[in-house]
RNA sequence: GCGGACGUGGCGGAAUGGUAGACGCUGGAGACUUAAAAUCUUCUGCCCAUUGGGCGUGCGGGUUCAAGUCCCGCCGUCCGCACCA
């Protein structure tokens, strides 16, 4: 033995060993109880960062728990391969995106092989092979026959000069990323996914969630965002009374109707669309209201501009009452209905584009019934009661809203509506590197499905990307085909899938799959729902969102019979690190600097003094990255794998230091040196082994409520006490199982020193050791004395022991006589075997 | 702008409404060593002090015998916002 644990030979070791033996190979068919875990599956953009050591890290440590625990666990790993990144390195660096990739995917997974995560490497897959997107095509036709897929017009961000769509991404205040053009909305037409018909259940079944976070629930929630209101239209001036709807609204405010100062239409509208094609007023003022990306977080905070057409509406509730119809640029064509009325006084919105253009800005809702003329001096959202409003005055809020319906309802001009702010899901993207939809544009047929025996619609190799915009429009020969239906010449729909398609149903084909279907219903159920799955919060709401909306349309479909698709859902936090500066403000890289006197920093090129900068999410632009692959080199895999579990809740950030690495080191050695020196005895030790038996009940929990700071800190004390106990069999005990417990963590020295100990087989088969909960529990406790409420004294006594008897120790104890100075105590609480708490 | 979270020593953090600071890092002192590394022992929230006492969980209020934890109002930071993945 030597005395050191050397990791560059134990890794590469065990990590061999498992792969020969297949001991992570999934089997659909054991008879043990399942357990699927599941982490995100990674974008190859080039190599692994910390954030993905993070995050499979905790996946790793709960498949080989849930393993050890008897489960046959599935545990694999793939690709989310296609992507924009892909696209800009064809760009810079004249490489194919799809050598780019599997280049990338390849280092990454011979990186994560290095750390040795117990992973079925047999069903790795990648989104970007024709195996895998020709299964979502069939899948994407499936949905077209069950009506759950729609084509409509939609903005995107046009860019003017590269005459490409942008992503929201690629459009920097306004500006396209690489021209520097203003960046205009243009429609197109494009496909959706009808997720708005499972608006309801996507609702509903977050109450089925109870392994999610509340907060992931509640931001979908959010998302979905149901609500109850009027919807209906307002009729032009101009248009004959009775006639056709002019402009359609909808709000969730009816009770507010009698402060309606004007009607906002998007630039986007049909009747702006008809004004701007006659007045050129009109279309300039679009164009303006036009520019800017699409995103919401930009149009909601782009400046308010209106445009006054001159048309006016008729107030449903007065016949001779007219209303301004505006364009305005803050009203989204995507959004409900393109048009609504605004309210000056008790929205904050309307409130700004009121004062900013001159609108009347009216109260009709009060904190009481004879608030009518008090002063408006903000908007007032909160509920009240309605007044200047006619015959609602008087009614709260609520009444009022309910009165206004049914008055809408009766008459006949509108009606109670639900509305969600969930909207379809846009799929077309104007890209190449993604799975093509598989479509033909047929003059005389319209779009029409390919025929399933053509699948896979493959991806043509020989595309060029030295000019912007898509390269398979410009492709000369892989368009062109003949329709389907009538033979003719037609064209192949060129635009390409929204890459969060490919993640929708990834962790079914993981669980199943076949060569002629994307996966078997049967064999797919033994696995599935996912049972623990584990990632970033940046994906608490679409792509969780659009995964368990793709789960309800398979099942509607009747192929698959389950709704959700991750029964528990773990968001953990990024990993970050310091950032550094130079005095004339470029971003350096930690190994640009080195420790100068005084302990200040010095940039090695310059001899500058560094300033440290904010503790930052790593990323490639701050220069504040760790590469992962020097760190394992330096100090091997579980040393990595500690750190990662270590001091962070795993749902927070994690700020990577190197005092901390090293920490994680030496734990590793310390549990090696304790091998080394086996102290056995015929001895006892109760009090150790109690500690083991505690150990091991924390850890078992930690691990399952994935506190996995908890569990090392529980086994950083349980390595302290066996480090302090002289011989004994309860010492020996301890040191075995103590490496049951930190192989989940640390498998590679797990396996060394049990070999090492000459256990049989391997640790990885080895079972979760069990505890005696009778050794939890101490025979003795230590009761806290507060003296109104503050800590005054403490006192040790037998566990169990009746009030009166706790009391009378309390009321006996030094400290408590003079505070209480001869009087009778106001009031004692005893808490049993915990405190008591005198009132004096 | 809208939605969601978070805020505790020098640092990461722990704490079913019940002894705030477990555990780790850093730092101090000591042991071993010719020396260093490694390792071990011990101390380490702040202030005053001799035993001891006071103050402390972003800020301001409140509920309670008791608040880091519950309620109300602020401040700050982070994440998401539908074409980044």
């Amino acid at each position: 033995m030597t005395d050191r644990f050397d990791p560059a030979v134990a890794d590469r070791r065990w990590q061999q060993r498992w792969a020969d033996a297949e001991s992570f190979r999934a089997d659909s068919d054991s008879p043990k109880p399942k357990a699927y875990v599941l982490e995100m599956f990674p974008y190859p953009s080039g190599r692994i960062h910390m954030g993905h050591v993070r995050n499979y890290t905790m996946g790793d440590v709960l498949a080989r728990f849930r393993r050890m625990q008897g489960h046959e666990v599935l545990h694999p790993m793939g690709w989310d391969a296609f992507g924009m990144p892909a696209e800009n390195a064809a760009m810079e660096k004249k490489v194919h995106p799809g050598s780019w990739t599997r280049q990338n995917i390849d280092t990454m997974r011979r990186q994560l092989q290095r750390i040795g995560f117990a992973l079925d490497w047999s069903r790795e897959l990648a989104t970007c092979e024709p195996d895998y997107y020709g299964h979502e095509q069939a899948l994407f036709l499936d949905l077209m026959e069950a009506g759950l897929v729609t084509r409509r017009e939609s903005e995107v961000n046009w860019d003017p000069v590269d005459m490409t769509v942008l992503a929201n991404e690629q459009v920097i205040d306004g500006k396209g990323w690489r021209s520097g053009a203003a960046v205009e909305r243009r429609k197109l037409s494009q496909w959706f996914l009808k997720i708005t018909d499972f608006a309801e259940e996507l609702l509903d079944g977050l109450g089925t969630l109870d392994q999610w976070p509340d907060k992931v629930r509640l931001m979908q929630q959010n998302w979905i965002g149901k609500s109850r209101g009027l919807q209906f239209c307002f009729r032009l001036a101009s248009s004959v009374p009775g006639g056709v709807c002019d402009v359609e609204v909808f709000t969730t405010r009816p009770d507010t109707i009698f402060g309606a100062s004007f009607v906002a239409i998007s630039p986007g509208h049909p009747i702006a669309e008809a004004l701007a094609a006659e007045r050129p007023d009109v279309a300039d003022f679009i164009a303006k209201a036009r520019a800017g990306g699409t995103s919401a977080a930009e149009v909601e905070t782009a400046e308010k501009l209106g445009f006054d057409t001159g048309l006016e509406v008729v107030h449903p509730f007065d016949e001779n009452w007219r209303l301004p119809v505006w364009i305005a640029n803050f009203v989204l064509m995507d959004y409900g209905t393109g048009a609504l009325y605004g309210v000056p006084g008790h929205d904050v919105r309307d409130f700004e584009f009121a004062t900013k253009y001159g609108l009347p800005i009216r109260r009709v809702v009060a904190a009481s019934g004879d608030g009518a003329n008090a002063p408006l001096v903000e908007p007032e959202t909160e509920p009240g009661i309605a007044v200047n409003s006619s015959f609602l005055d008087g009614l709260p809020t609520e009444q009022a809203k309910a009165e206004v319906i049914r008055r809408a309802e009766t008459a006949g001009w509108g009606e109670g509506k639900t509305q969600y702010r969930l909207r379809d899901w846009g799929v077309s993207r104007q890209r190449y590197w993604g799975t093509p939809i598989p479509v033909i544009h047929c003059d005389n047929c319209g779009p029409v499905a390919v025929p399933r025996e053509q699948l896979p619609v493959v991806l043509p190799e020989d595309v060029s990307f030295d000019v912007p915009g898509n390269p398979l429009d410009r492709h000369p020969t892989w368009g062109k085909v003949d329709c389907p239906q009538c033979r003719g010449p037609a064209r192949r729909e060129t635009d390409t899938l929204d890459t969060f398609v490919d993640s929708s149903w990834y962790f079914i084909r993981f669980a199943s799959q076949p060569g002629d279907k994307p996966f078997d219903q049967a064999e797919a159920e033994k696995w599935l729902p996912v049972g623990q799955y584990i990632g970033g919060v940046e994906h608490a709401i679409l792509h969780l969102l659009y995964a368990r909306f793709w789960t309800r349309a398979l099942e509607r479909m009747g192929k698959i019979s389950i709704r959700e698709p991750f029964k528990g859902l773990f968001t953990q936090g990024m990993v970050t690190h310091e950032t550094y500066l130079s005095p004339d403000g470029r971003w350096l890289n930690p190994d640009e600097i080195e420790a100068g006197p005084g302990g200040a920093l010095i940039e090695r090129a310059t001899g500058a003094e560094v300033s440290r900068g904010r503790v930052e999410k790593m990323s490639k632009s701050r220069k504040n990255t760790v590469d992962p692959e020097p760190i394992l080199d330096r100090y091997g895999a579980d040393a990595v794998r500690w750190f990662m579990l270590s001091d962070s809740p795993p749902e927070r950030d994690l700020e990577w230091s190197e005092s901390g690495i090293e920490g994680a080191a030496r734990f590793v050695q310390r549990v090696w040196r304790l091998v080394q020196t086996p102290a056995r005895s015929d001895g006892e030790d109760v009090v150790l082994k109690r500690k083991l038996h505690r150990t091991i009940a924390a850890v078992g929990e930690a691990i399952e409520g994935l506190q996995f700071n908890k569990s090392v800190a529980a086994l950083y004390e349980l390595t302290s006490a066996i480090e302090k106990a002289g011989p004994s069999t309860a010492r020996d005990e301890a040191v075995r199982t103590l490496l049951l417990l930190i192989a989940p963590g640390a498998p590679h020295l797990a396996e060394e020193a049990w070999a090492a100990r000459g256990e049989s087989g391997m640790i990885a088969d080895a079972a979760w050791p069990d505890y005696d909960p009778a050794l939890l529990i101490d025979e003795e406790v230590t009761y806290a004395i507060q003296i109104n409420g503050k800590l005054r004294d403490t006192i040790v006594a037998a566990r169990g022991l009746e009030r009166g008897e706790v009391e009378k120790l309390a009321l006996a104890n030094s400290k408590v006589q003079s505070a209480l100075g001869g009087n009778d105590p106001r009031k004692v609480i005893v808490v049993p075997d915990r405190l008591v708490n005198i009132v004096a």
